[in-house]
Parts: C-alpha cells; structure tokens; sequence
DNA sequence: CGATATTGTTCGCCCATCGAACTAATCCCG
DNA sequence: CGGGATTAGTTCGATGGGCGAACAATATCG
C-alpha cells in the first residue's frame, strides 16, 4: 500500500478507467500473444465487449495487430491479437567509458539493428555524434515509428535537472544529455543508472516468472553497481542515489577508495579488484618488481587456461562477491538476484564460490536465486530499451 | 513505475474514478484540516461539484464532519470540513517478548486509551487474555466503531499464512494470530513486523514533511530491526523478509550469532552489545571475574550520572549504530533515517558519534536526515495503528 | 438440418467527472 | 441603503467508459 502523494499526484478522470485496462489488456496480449478477443476477457474478468472496445483503440493506435484465426472443437473461430512487432521502434543507448552503443529495437525487444562508436571525451562532440548516428537509424527505417530514446550510462542522473551527476569514469561534468537529444531528434529520452536499467530489463524481459516482483541486479565492471526493483518497481532513492552498495564498507580500515570511504565493497569485488589480486598473488611469488597489472579479459583467459593464478584471483573475487550479496540478501530479501558483468563469462567458476561463501554465513541465503546474464544478450541495452517500453506498459501512475 | 502484476492485478470499473479521488480528497483533508470544499477543489485540481459529490458521501459515511463556518475578506463564508475524530477507533497491539501494549486510537493517530498486559508465553492463553481485554475496550468506547486491529510485533509474519514466523524472543512457534483474533472480535487484523510498522507509523505520522518517499526506520532493542520505505510504500520483500539488515556482517571473523552468521551488525550496535560493550570495559579493569551484566536500562542511568566505562559503552553501540547507517544510507539514499528504542533517551550523546561515524567515511553521508523519536510517543504502537489507517488512506490498489 | 457452443458486436443502463449556469452569502462603495 | 463584486456551494445536462443482455457469426456433431 502506498501513501498518496500530496505534493504530486493525480485525480480521475473518466477516462482513467480506460488508460487502466488499457495497459492491462496490452500486457496481457504481451504476455500471452497470440491471444483471442474472449481470452482475454477471461484473463483480464472484464467484459467481452470492453475488451473489443480497448482492442478497437489498440489497433487503430497501431499497438496491436489482428493476426491469424484460430481454432476451436466448436464455435466460432477467434481472431487472436498480437503486438505489432513493425511498429515502434525504440532506440536503446549503452555509454561506457570507452564505446557507446546504439540500437533499435521492436516493441517486444528484439534488436532490429545495432552498432557502436567510441565514447568521445568531449561531451558537445559525441552528443553531436550521437545525434547524427541516431538521425540515421531513422532514415534507415522509415517505416518505424520510434517511440523514444532510452539511455543507460555508468553514474547518475540528478531527478530534477536530468543532468549527469556522479559519472566519474566518463570525465563529463553536469553534462544534460536529455535536452539536446530531445530537441534534436524530437523524441523524449530517458536516462538511467546502467545498473537500475539492468534490473529493470530483467524484470520486464527476464525469464524469472511472473511473480518475481524482487530483484536485485548486480553489474560488475570497473565498480560495482546495484539495481533495485522493490515491490515491481525501481527503487531510485533520494537524489536518484540508490544502490550505491559498491561503496559500502565490507572491511574495516581496508585500503582507500576514490570515493573517501574504506574498504568498499567494490575494492574486492570489482573487474579491477580482481586484477590487484592477481597482481598481488603473482609478486607474493615473484618478490619485489611489480608486473604491469593484466585487463580483466586477460585474467579470464588465462583462467581459462588454467592459470592458477588467474584462478586464485577470480575466485577471491568471487568469494568478495558473495560477502556483498549475502548483504543485499539479508538486508533485502529479493526473489532473485543477477548478475551481469564479463564475469559471468566464467559463471561456472564464479557461482559455487559465491554460493560457498553465502552458505558459510547460513545455508538460508542460499534459498534465493542467483542467476548470471548472458553478456550476448546485451543487458545494459536492454535496459535502456525498457526505461521507453515501461512508459507504456507499466502500471498508470494513478492518485 | 511499477510493472503491471499479471498475477494479482484488478480491473477498473466506473466506480474505480470515485475510490481515487474520494481517497485524495480523504488526505487532502487529513492535511489541511479545517478546509472548505472550494479549497479542496483548488487543491485536488476536482471541479467543485466533485469534491461536493465526494464530501456528500465521505459525510454520509461519517468519515468526515462539517464544522465552523470560516470567514473571507469577501464573498460567501465556507463552511470546514474535518476528519470525525470520534468515529472510527483502531485498536493498536504492540507486542514485546515481556509486555504487551493495548490501545484504542482515533482516526488521526491519538490514543484514547491505552493498557499493559504481560506476554504470556503460553500462546493461547496469550491469544484468550487479548481478546477479553479487546471486548472491555470496545464495550467501554460504544461510541466508536472500530475499523481494525494493527498489530506490531517483533518477528516476521508468512505473508501466504499469516502465521507467526521467526520470532525467537517470543517463543511462540507458527502460531497464527490474525484468524482467532478476527473469529473473535469480527474485526480485520493487521499483523506487521515492529521496525515496519515504525518505519508506516513515521511516513503517516512522523513530522518529516511531505516529501519524505524513501524513509528507513532502524529499531534498536535486544537486536536490530529495520523496516524500509521506498518510493513511499512498505517494502517487505521475498516471504516478507526484507530488512534483516541487523544480520549483515560488518565484521569479518567477529563472534557468532544465534542466526549462525558471525559478525551481524547487532552484535555490536544493539542492546545487548552495549551491555556486552559495558561488562568488556569493566573485566578490563578489574582483570578475571565477570560481573553480571546490567540491563541497558542500568545501562543509560549509569552513563546519565556519569559513569566512564557506562559512557564509553554507549559511544561504542553509537559508532556501530553509525557503521551500519553508513550501509543503509550508501545503499538506499533515504530522505529520513529514523532512531527507534531506548537509546534514544540518550540521543544527545549518541549522535555526535553516529555522525562523526558518517562523516569518518564520507561527509556525504551525514547530509542525511537522522532523527529519533521520543519513546513517550510510542511509535511501535502508532506503527500497528498505522497499519489498519493506510487500508483507509493509502493509494487504492489499481492495475 | 437443427442443437449446441463459442466468438465477437451492438445497445441501453449506470456511474462518475466536467463545466456552465445558478443560488447563497458576504463585503465594499457610492 | 442598494447595487456591484466576489467567493462558496449546488444543480443539471453532456461526455466517457464499463456492464450485461441480446444478437449475429461461425463452427462441430449427431
């Protein structure tokens, strides 16, 4: 139950009743597709003839799309409805340190093209890029009506200004993305924590279950970045600051982090945590003259070759991953948590030591799912997609 | 935005118009209380006629009540409306392992009257006391129509059985209480673990301002509790176990705790730790024998008349108190942390020492909000009210 | 061919909001 | 003292949307 908010809400009108079934018979055609007229009706217990009168809209609106006509042992034959996989495009934006990527992808998130460019350090440069190459993919599919800009980039977007705030790897600062982009492309754009967008794809394109309605995502790069979907939504916090858990302190008086703490979670945990602990496995042996410190692609394949110091190294990293999520698990009791990260590229090294080390703390915590994510499957992207397809298939925002 | 649950979802009817806005009309009054119907409407952005039609029936349903008539440097007078405080009593239980507090409250959380029982700890005995002081509450107040009984109570409750769950203090196993309290009153009963219901109670009736969305309520008794509100609801988690946060480690290899962890936050920063906290000082004095443990009560007079070893104990309970809000602010970037429990009486010391802990780590962390409550307003029992009043004033469940 | 079953549409009813017009009450000013 | 200005609250027809019964369309089976 949530508490109305005075400062911000909503009245009904009467058309709210129909924004409201709206988007309850458009998931269901998502969910179930392909799906008759009357199905729906006794999925959705409204009437046959609301669901007529709503599928009416949806596909003069071009949401949804008449397909082909079932078939039943009596009666006559449904027509199922389906979403119209031509229509709406959506661009998803991926910004990491070094490369962007672009995509367009349908309605139900199926990628329809994709590509990449470097991640400019001149903020005006790459938006100009960034513009230019978006202007293309439109031109490249006219017969897409894109429905909006997604973004997800490594810090955080002030709610109020939607300026970039926190985004120390990419070197901008206070950079407003949104503004340009929209006035560019005249499309609205969306900007999101790549962390929080991660855990909203998984929510909405997952395969966790419809009853999932807990979720944790857990991006491992460079730092440590955690999403959090509470109650079927994003938990975004003051300031839109949530899920800084990287910076939580698992050991005391550990080494200095940039961020001014001690012993974050992200200084054992992270892809660059991994590589010091290779570094460091290696001089213990070697003592004295330090190594230059290996890519965290190159610690995954010198594990893959049995390194065993590369493998000591994941598996210390590993071991501090699971100290992390034995707190997100206590402290917040999701049905699921993921993992996305290149990590997951040696997932079968990776889970038993994180499960090992759950179990050490107590055999419960290792009740709750712990899944990786497929790094083909592009999570970040798919995240950005879904910050746009939430807009229109999440819940009205209603009182 | 919140996904649409397709497995637990509700249509919207012609009727489902006049729940939201009779609802925001409902909190708009609770807030500006005494407020004329044209207010109203210049509040909710309802046309006059609405909020007439809706006041008409929240009237007629005695929810509300009409008051003074107001005056206006010109035009005709207003006449205010009111929340009824006579009508409506909830009965708030607060469950503790020794004592149990029963009270009757009105609909703006003011207790009409209040009474003690001890905790049986026999459950059905238990179970039998409470419904016979119930019936007496109610016989004595014939005035009031009583709308439901909250319940706070420290362990956790099976959101599927509403049975007792892990409350190891209590000594009640699987017990549920909800179905023979409501056979035997024909009231609806609320059940809500302590550090939620606070963390409800301070949301709806803490003075933390309006747009207060992202508030957590940390109970400090014997262990730890904390309850979480983000995004302006309750969260409660997977089994309904959110919040365990009193059991992440925040020392690695430290003592072991009852749960099997090693380590938990509340083994350093509750209660119990601080007389723990208190017995080390001594024993370090006064080499070999222990002395018995004093109770935290003793704990709090000794430290108010200025005894070292008592004092340091509590800067000690207050630096962990301050490792752990570190956590919870890094990770959930509340608006609002709010203190429940004895230690607040001291709070005067207790809080510079959180803070320097904050501020130790990262001075970003102490820009938050960290406020107690006084014991005397007695929040785990305005949290089990709260629980039964949000039925009444929270968002309608739509979509 | 007729009985039965199922899908999808049509239409009148009901409920709720809107908005304009109206009544009520009050103050100000000439 | 009376009319204009101003504000509160009510009345009523228009509009939108869901409900549910009746109906049309289309299938199978005996």
């Amino acid at each position: 139950m949530r508490k109305i908010d005075l400062d911000n809400f909503q009245v009904a009108t009467s058309e709210t009743a129909r924004d409201i079934n709206r988007r309850i018979v458009l998931n269901l055609i998502r969910k179930h597709q392909p799906v008759s007229r009357a199905d729906l009706s006794r999925h959705s217990g409204l009437q046959r003839s609301t669901v007529s009168s709503i599928a009416e809209t949806l596909i003069s609106e071009r949401w949804v799309t008449e397909g082909a006509v079932g078939h039943l042992p009596r009666g006559r034959r449904p027509t199922f409805l389906h979403l119209n996989g031509e229509r709406a495009g959506i661009i998803g934006i991926n910004i990491r340190p070094s490369r962007t990527t672009i995509a367009l992808a349908s309605l139900d998130s199926r990628f329809i093209s994709q590509e990449n460019l470097p991640t400019d350090r001149n903020s005006s440069r790459f938006v100009a890029g960034l513009v230019e190459r978006i202007r293309r993919l439109m031109k490249a599919h006219p017969e897409m009506s894109c429905e909006g800009i997604g973004i997800a980039l490594p810090g955080r977007v002030d709610i109020t200004t939607n300026k970039l705030i926190f985004a120390p790897n990419l070197g901008w600062k206070a950079l407003d993305l949104k503004r340009p982009l929209e006035n560019a492309t005249k499309l609205s754009v969306e900007l999101e924590n790549a962390a929080n967008a991660c855990a909203l794809a998984e929510l909405w394109s997952g395969r966790h279950g419809e009853s999932v309605r807990n979720l944790v995502a857990i991006t491992v790069s460079e730092g440590i970045g955690v999403g959090m979907i509470l109650n079927g939504q994003l938990v975004r916090g003051s300031m839109g600051m949530a899920g800084e858990f990287g910076h939580v302190t698992i050991q005391e008086n550990g080494p200095e982090c940039p961020c001014g703490n001690r012993g974050c979670w992200e200084l054992y945990a992270s892809n660059s945590a991994a590589a010091r602990h290779y570094q460091e496995a290696v001089s213990r042996k070697r003592k004295g003259r330090n190594s230059t410190a290996p890519s965290f692609d190159d610690l995954l394949r010198l594990a893959e070759q049995g390194d065993a110091k590369a493998i000591e190294a994941l598996e210390r990293m590993a071991k501090f991953l699971g100290t992390g999520i034995a707190m997100l698990i206590t402290g917040l009791a999701p049905d699921v948590i993921v993992i996305v990260g290149e990590v997951t590229r040696a997932w079968e090294r990776i889970e038993p030591v994180i499960r090992k080390e759950l179990e050490k703390r107590s055999p419960a915590l290792s009740q709750t799912r712990i899944v990786s994510t497929d790094p083909e499957s592009q999570p970040r992207l798919r995240g950005a997609i879904t910050l746009v397809m939430q807009k229109h298939f999440g819940a009205p925002s209603v009182a």
